[in-house]
RNA sequence: GACUCGGUAGCUCAGCCGGUAGAGCAACUGACUCUUAAUCAGUGGGUCGAGAGUUCGAUCCUCUCCCGGGUCACCA
């Protein structure tokens, strides 16, 4: 039983209530045909006004203006707002106004959805609004809704702002801020083009386990779960990589998924623990012919969202059509270093590191030691899409060795705004070497560095049936999705982050009251006094709590009989 | 995980060098037939995140904990 309810939110139940009393369902089943959408007769009723003189539009009411016995109201649908106009005479044409002067004036609230039929007119000052005919309740709705309000500059004057509820209750965030919608709406696109993109050069969209016994194809932590009937383990994967090269064996020439990732490591503003990738393999493709195609699909996909191919990131404009600037990860380092590290060993990385004042462990290889150079003092940098190709064959135990440069791999990422938005390599199909460099994982995972890539028997066991040369390409969408509508946190273009669980109040049922011998309709009471359990109940004083009851009786204003006091001392026995 | 800022009415916030709280919006009652941050008059609404300590007395001070934001660390 839910309990302590807001003034507001009682008094809502009982408008709800009064509602059926007067033979008006809250919440019909039948369908609601609607004729027009808020944005649709805000945008061409001027051009073409014969169109709207009999439209039906539902949604929402986010606000109301009462003037005796006129009133406008804003409806808002799925397209935005629009104002209605409402008049006692009209909604009632008979004798009977309870239409409007109880149910529309008293009975409906902000945020009850609400359907309309009328005619599109221009108020006297000019807006565009729907002199409604009838009105027909579709839902009511039973908690407040926060009222944001917007003066004729567009300055928002009650904000609902706080992060935490936002994100916990972004059906609330989304109805009464929907500007943010757009974000979601700039996602959907991201996806849906990338995948036009894709299905145009016929690539095959496929879907590989979530549910894998070996977390292979990356370098993270993962959750782990098990499956009952076959009493083993499995993890949710860290990635996919694995699984669709065994797809490119199996003979697809190009094979790309969108999909969730698992990772059990720590949130921040660009890290929630599940998150979306794109991967994609081309059979006999290689990362250089993979970074023509990474631009001209992203060079189509902000085409897609924003109409022209640049986007305003913070205070950067990106341009998102190729070429990008290429740039080796050596040259890159000496770029912004003034160090050629290309030739240095272990030992001259670290002096290196120490030199810069770049934190490193013992367990860290060359690979990594490159990689902790790059990230503190290039990534930032890298503003304008850029790759960054060849590097350590440490760091990289899934790329084809570099054809003619020794001791590198074929790979790139495309770092954008200075942070890394994709990867991709020649993917590496030497079935010996791989099983090789597999295993000089296992010797890092034994010096303590545990990201290291574990061992997939299955995986090499498909390569050695044999795999063409492919490239392959990862993509983390949220972040791209982040650059493209300019936001800094992931969870703003996440529906649902991972949130901490909100705390729960402890709370006994009516029953547990009613078992001590308290009558039902006091329980309310009780609860209102601020006992929330039968132990608070018991713990105070019965002489003080048998005179509040009568207090509150009086506040509340209930018809309640008063229990006597024999009663009251019972429920302390 | 560290540091830091915050948690007060449905929402956004103020307040208190310790004497149990205010505003605007929302709500309620009333007035009002073209308003639009509607207006006017009146009214109610809060275990001040949780617990403990100090105190005659804690929303305020101290400690612990919970939740969130930011920065850093971790995370290819």
């Amino acid at each position: 039983m839910s309990i302590a309810l807001s003034e507001q939110e009682i008094i809502r139940r009982e408008s709800l209530q009064q509602l059926r009393a007067l033979g008006i369902n809250p919440y019909p089943a039948e369908e609601f045909k609607v004729t027009a959408q808020a944005q649709d007769i805000t945008d061409n009723f001027e051009a073409h006004p014969d169109t709207y003189k009999n439209v039906t539009i539902a949604g929402r009411i986010m606000n109301r203006r009462i003037m005796g016995s006129a009133s406008f109201a804003e409806l808002q649908d799925s397209t935005g707002r629009i104002q209605i106009y409402l008049k006692r005479d009209d909604i009632c044409p008979d004798e009977d106004k309870t239409l409007y002067n109880t149910v529309f004036k008293k009975l409906l609230d902000i945020g009850d959805y609400v359907g309309v039929k009328g005619y599109v007119f221009l108020t006297q000052t000019g807006e565009i609004s729907v002199h409604v005919q009838e009105l027909t309740i579709l839902a009511k709705s039973l908690k407040p809704l926060p009222v944001v309000k917007r003066d004729e500059e567009g300055n928002i004057h009650d904000g609902f702002t706080d992060p935490e509820t936002r994100y916990r209750q972004r059906y609330v965030d989304l109805t009464v801020n929907p500007e943010f919608k757009q974000i979601f709406i700039k996602r959907s696109k991201v996806i849906s083009a990338m995948r036009n993109y894709f299905n145009k050069q016929g690539w095959l969209e496929v879907e590989t386990p979530i549910l894998q016994p070996v977390h292979g194809g990356a370098a993270a932590r993962p959750f782990a779960t098990h499956h009952n009937t076959l009493d083993m383990p499995l993890f949710l994967r860290i990635a996919n990589e694995l699984y669709l090269k065994r797809l490119i064996v199996a003979g697809f020439d190009g094979v790309y998924e969108f999909g969730k990732m698992f990772r059990n490591e720590g949130m921040d503003r660009t890290h929630n623990p599940e998150f979306t990738a794109m991967e994609i393999y081309v059979a006999y493709k290689d990362y250089i012919w993979m970074m023509e195609m990474v631009e001209n699909c992203l060079e189509e996909v902000t085409r897609a969202v924003h109409g022209i191919a640049a986007v305003q990131v913070g205070p950067n404009e990106i341009n998102f059509a190729g070429p990008y600037t290429r740039l080796s990860m050596y040259d890159s380092i000496l770029k912004y270093t003034g160090i050629d590290v290309s030739a240095m060993d272990e030992a001259g990385l670290r002096e290196t590191c120490a030199n810069l004042k770049i934190e490193v462990d013992a367990s860290m290889g060359k690979g990594k030691l490159i990689d902790e150079i790059f990230s503190a003092k290039v990534e930032a940098n890298l503003i304008q899409p850029t790759y960054i190709t060849d590097y350590p064959i440490e760091m990289t135990p899934l790329a084809k060795k570099h054809r003619t440069k020794d001791g590198l791999v074929e790979r790139f990422e495309l770092f954008v705004n200075g942070k890394e938005i994709a990867n991709a390599y020649s993917e590496l199909n030497d079935p010996i070497d791989q099983r090789e460099r597999l295993e000089e994982q296992l010797v890092l995972a034994g010096r303590g560095d545990d990201e290291a890539m574990a061992m997939d028997d299955d995986f090499l066991r498909a390569l050695e049936y044999g795999m063409p040369p492919t490239s392959g390409l990862g993509i983390g969408i949220d972040r791209l999705v982040m650059l493209l509508t300019n936001q800094s946190t992931i969870q703003e273009v996440l529906f649902f982050p991972q949130m901490r669980p909100e705390k729960k109040v402890k709370v006994a049922t009516a029953d547990d009251f009613i078992n001590i011998g308290v009558p039902a309709e006091w329980v309310q009471v009780l609860n209102k006094m601020g006992f929330n359990t039968v132990e608070e109940l018991k713990a105070a004083n019965p002489n003080k709590v048998f005179n509040d009851l009568g207090g509150m009786r009086k506040k509340l204003k209930l018809e309640i009989t008063m229990p006597d006091k024999e009663l009251v001392m019972g429920w302390f026995e």
